[in-house]
DNA sequence: TTGACAAGGATAACACTGTAAAGTAAATTG
DNA sequence: CAATTTACTTTACAGTGTTATCCTTGTCAA
């Protein structure tokens, strides 16, 4: 009996971890949500921890009993941008089987990601680019390699379908990766000032871009 | 002889006047020196107005009687940037004739640029991209329009030349400008990460861009 | 020459920011 | 029930940009 007693009494205990695990992760979570709302309206040099703080009932400092510091806060915020980026561009690989389309449609999906999510590209690709290598996703893997990876693969496989010249794999997916990332880069800057700089714009550039690399990248 | 005087009076007053101009002038030039160097030991995030201050042996608001605020102290820190690199892309115009030539060394000398000042870059392209449009030269014309300009007309020049393939000189223009910036953008994002990303590497790059966009763009 | 006035600059203060140390009340544990 | 851990708050510090107020000095007309 004390035995039973004493099992239930660790599985009680056991079960008190968990859920206060859990709902440490939770609070955690709610955080981690109140931030990236907060960096969705502020963007990155109007996000204050202590606003964060304020939003969701908690005292500044509590917040660095869930992250580090403001950086690794920021980070965080930044990590799910990395999530949906790899996860848009995984989808667009995916839905197109043919190799030159496949590598069109990851230099569009590249761009909607871009100009659907300016705040976080601009501090994924720009403010903050460090971070590419650093964030991680739930499998440890570092998603900013992955990423470039699924861009990668399709070069590879463009090269052997021979719609590509063949090349250093790297370099090519960095002329590809920096030439999108020029154009989206531009685009979220000029829309900060000339609204008549729409998205349409962008759109246009890039498909002149695909053409235009393209024919450069012709075997 | 009153009249003389008088003459001698305004005379005076006149190059009173002229002095203190010129110490204001001065003063204000004192502090903008201060406010570069202090910005490139510290870059966009750690300017501080009461350090130039400090630097300079004023005290923080004395700033105010000579800049409206910090993003104002920090555009002219930027608009010094405009200038040198209007310069650096005047010159690569002006010492190459041949068209095509002459677009590369555009595309060069940008990189360059980038490359030699990349806390100035970051800022002017990345961090503050907006005042591309409102940094005005002496003259009082904006120095973003005339970069763009300058490789807008060389631009059109190879494509009367028939080096480059007719089409709208703006898309175009656009075009190149967007994918050298990439480049740039993407050399000073790896050179904060790996070292290994050595200013060769960039130049590597932008070499492979240049024959592709070139063999892309052919007629 | 004197008295009004303006300019250049400093002090003090406000409202923020991120962050560390110490304190507190409740939950958990032995 | 007492001890201890957990979750959180209070307080405090050093820094930021910015404004309003004060002071001192030089300029100016009467």
């Amino acid at each position: 009996m004390s035995e039973a007693a004493a099992t239930r009494q660790t599985r009680i205990r056991q079960r008190s971890a968990e859920r206060r695990e859990r709902q440490r992760q939770e609070t955690r979570k709610a955080i981690l949500e109140a931030a990236i709302e907060m960096f969705e309206r502020e963007g990155y040099e109007g996000f204050s921890l202590r606003q964060v703080a304020e939003n969701i009932g908690y005292t500044p400092t509590t917040i660095y009993l869930y992250f580090k510091d403001k950086e690794d806060l920021l980070f965080a915020v930044c990590s799910q941008g990395f999530t949906e980026f790899t996860e848009a561009l995984q989808r667009a690989y995916e839905q197109h089987p043919d190799p030159l389309e496949r590598l069109h449609a990851l230099a569009w999906a590249y761009l909607e990601f871009g100009l659907s999510h300016p705040l976080h590209y601009q501090m994924m690709f720009m403010q903050r680019s460090e971070w590419v290598t650093q964030a991680t996703d739930a499998k440890g893997e570092i998603q900013g390699a992955n990423s470039y990876m699924i861009l990668m693969n399709a070069i590879i496989e463009a090269m052997k379908a021979g719609v590509v010249r063949m090349g250093d794999p790297v370099e090519t997916t960095n002329l590809l990766w920096s030439g999108v990332h020029g154009i989206v880069s531009l685009a979220l800057s000029m829309r900060g000032i000339i609204p008549k700089w729409e998205e349409a714009e962008a759109r246009r550039l890039m498909g002149e871009y695909l053409n235009t690399v393209t024919k450069g990248l012709n075997p």
